[in-house]
DNA sequence: CTGTTAGCGCATTCAG
DNA sequence: CTGAATGCGCTAACAG
């Protein structure tokens, strides 16, 4: 606790500037004067203060990375690849994260997803990552881009993961509901879908250390310089985003069990008010227009709101669906794990799967492969997506264009779907 | 970025002070000036300066959570809950997690979770919770259990949990491989299971805030303290630990396939080096030579060792495994994710389970009730464990006698063993 | 109850 | 290349 950079340089015989410069190693010191230090550090077993270096510096080497659910695996998966990119390709010897990647779960609630921005922004952190769907809610909206916008201000970048870019003031007035919109995601569909792994780096592999506007006074000419760059989606407010392509995953989906014969397709839908359960919802809606106007008329019918992402939701919300319509014979689900609820109470039920109904997830986690049956589902590139998110959070990449990169989803055909069983009654 | 403690000071028309003093809400302050001060900092939307707060107050709310792998639902079950201790409980009025708790991501590696804690210690964390085995390589325990010292010393608090205590100073020249032992754990163990349910709190569920050792010099004297109350099992460092009962779970699950009729047990461990796959290997053959010496003597040739506690480790452990020893009737699994892959492996093969071969997991995560069969298992309290790692680390529930608590692991016995099949052959 | 006064430990100016 | 001096923004002691 006691001992401090004061302490170092006077056992070194050198002053604390010179400790200073050898531990923050951007600044020519001479070789003997910086062993003497070094060892003197090992003696001590000094350890920088974090907050005294930070208040001086006037910047942090924290990063947050905020998560719905820390014991999902979706979750988990992602923000262990941003952390990862924290880091490796450090290039220094006996490199470990430079950076305090910290992950922060909000359990899902609007209020713990302000406070712990809240809280990040007290330790003016560096960069935060924000994970997962979000909720529609007009006033929590506005809160959070408020949070981000402050945020972005402060020089903290916000990058976001899984999460529709924030809509530009010019967009306001949004449409949820509608089944397809000129929102920024939309806008990145449409285009050429950036696909992770063609994406061009930043900068060369071996370039450490680059300093970049160290001194306050070059930070804050960044900093004023930062507003001209501005685009839209969300760019403007200096917000990069990584999106999933929703839509399109649950349109392949559906336009899968179409052509395999299936008309009356069940869906066990997220809650309704986050935005992924409104993506993934209408990609499915869509593909169900495109195939004939009847079976869209049908489709709310069709639909159960779980009350989360979780089995529980899948095996509840199976059972209603069965009672609202036993006509079934294929059921969406929201995700992997909300299918794995479905299939059990499917089961339950007396109904095999896929022969009496076909069941389909979404995400494509580790586990849906050993199912049994294994899982129909989409798989989303989400280590990519993470390690993405976390190379731009660092800045060590290079921003796409319109600020948004739209991440590929892959429809996987396995077991759990099948061809309906020819009508016998 | 601008906007200071003094501009709110300011615009509010007090002094400096005051406004820290309304924002600590530590000292009385009168009605109106509290109000005026609030709207100061709402119309600036003033955000505290954590770090220079954290320098000027010695003590900062950052506690730190560290994990072997994040993407494993084990963890996330944890940290989840330790997270959870934080935030809720605080009273106050519009009340959020006063505490930045925060997981770290270690992916196993000994020298990722050296570089965490330093991070952590450079932060001055509050306090910081281990989850999940530690490898027991000397060199590392030595640097971790140093480090560790050292946290703790600097009063910030160190809990265990899912990992035994460090040995005491007496206890060195351990014993890696003995089936039985006197270590902190297994002194923990013959006593009186501590059940997380039954425990005590150790305050009053309103008391808030209460105010200790708050100025440094009172600081200062109860560290000085601290030396005097040392007990044994790491608690000497101030170290609390939560264990797991490994031993007791696995020598259960062992016995309920012995008494099923299985005598040809395999074992697909987890990787030699981490404690966890020790305890849980030494209850399993702790059990066997109960029943007889002779299943004791096979033991060896029956176990497998797999790269870590993934799928395709009892993938691939089941296949070499078969290899070894074709006659095994049940396979005993490192844990559910392993499981998991050994079910896949044998399926692959053309076994059934359970009818060919019965297989058992550990740790009963959420999916092991939903895989087909549903995994007989061994059910680890993973929440209660965490929330009360929480507390300890909050210093909202007294220490276990010891220092260590140890939890108990529940036999699930489910649809992947049953007897086993009469031999044909 | 409130204002004034000192630092907390470090990074960064400036002079050498 | 190195040392001395300044202040980052806040909290805690001290007087009123």
């Amino acid at each position: 606790m006691a001992v401090t950079l004061a302490d170092v340089a006077a056992r070194a015989g050198v002053s604390a500037a010179t400790v200073s410069r050898v531990l923050s190693g951007n600044y020519p010191v001479a070789g003997a004067t910086r062993s003497r230090v070094l060892r003197a550090v090992d003696e001590l077993e000094y350890v920088i203060n974090g907050p005294a270096s930070a208040l001086a510096a006037a910047s942090s080497d924290l990063v947050g990375i905020l998560v719905n659910d820390i014991a999902d695996p979706f979750f988990g998966i992602i923000a262990g690849a941003v952390q990862s990119e924290m880091n490796g390709a450090e290039g220094g010897p006996g490199a470990g994260p430079r950076k305090l990647a910290v992950v922060c779960n909000t359990g899902g609630s609007p209020g713990q997803e302000l406070t712990y921005l809240t809280l990040l922004q007290r330790q003016r952190a560096a960069a935060v990552v924000l994970t997962g769907g979000a909720v529609e809610d007009p006033e929590h909206s506005a809160a959070l881009e408020g949070r981000l916008r402050r945020l972005a201000a402060d020089g903290t970048r916000v990058v976001l993961c899984g999460r529709p870019p924030p809509r530009t003031p010019g967009e306001r007035g949004g449409r949820p509901g509608k089944p397809d919109g000129a929102s920024g995601e939309a806008v990145a569909e449409a285009g050429e879908p950036v696909r992770v792994r063609d994406a061009v780096r930043a900068e060369e592999p071996g370039a450490e250390g680059r300093r970049q506007a160290r001194t306050p006074l070059e930070r804050r000419a960044v900093r004023a310089l930062l507003p001209e760059q501005r685009g839209g989606s969300g760019e403007g407010l200096g917000i990069l985003t990584v999106a999933f392509d929703n839509r399109g995953g649950a349109r392949a989906l559906t336009a899968h069990l179409l052509a395999l014969g299936h008309r009356a397709v069940g869906y066990v839908a997220g809650p309704p008010e986050r935005t992924t359960t409104r993506h993934r919802l209408e990609g499915h809606r869509a593909a169900l227009a495109a195939h004939s106007p009847g079976l869209s008329a049908g489709a709310e019918r069709l639909t159960v709101h779980g009350g989360g992402y979780d089995r529980g939701s899948g095996y509840d919300g199976a059972l209603e669906l069965l009672r609202r319509a036993p006509e079934v014979t294929a059921v969406l689900a929201a995700n992997d794990t909300v299918a794995l609820g479905v299939c059990a109470a499917l089961r339950e039920r007396g109904l095999r799967v896929p022969e009496d109904v076909s069941v389909a997830g979404f995400d494509d986690l580790p586990f849906s492969a050993d199912a049994s049956p294994a899982l129909t589902t989409v798989r989303l590139p989400l280590y990519e997506a993470g390690a993405r998110a976390g190379r731009l959070a660092l800045g060590r990449q290079a921003p796409p264009p319109g600020g948004v990169a739209t991440v590929r989803a892959e429809l996987m055909v396995r077991a759990s779907t099948a061809p309906p069983r020819p009508r016998t009654g």
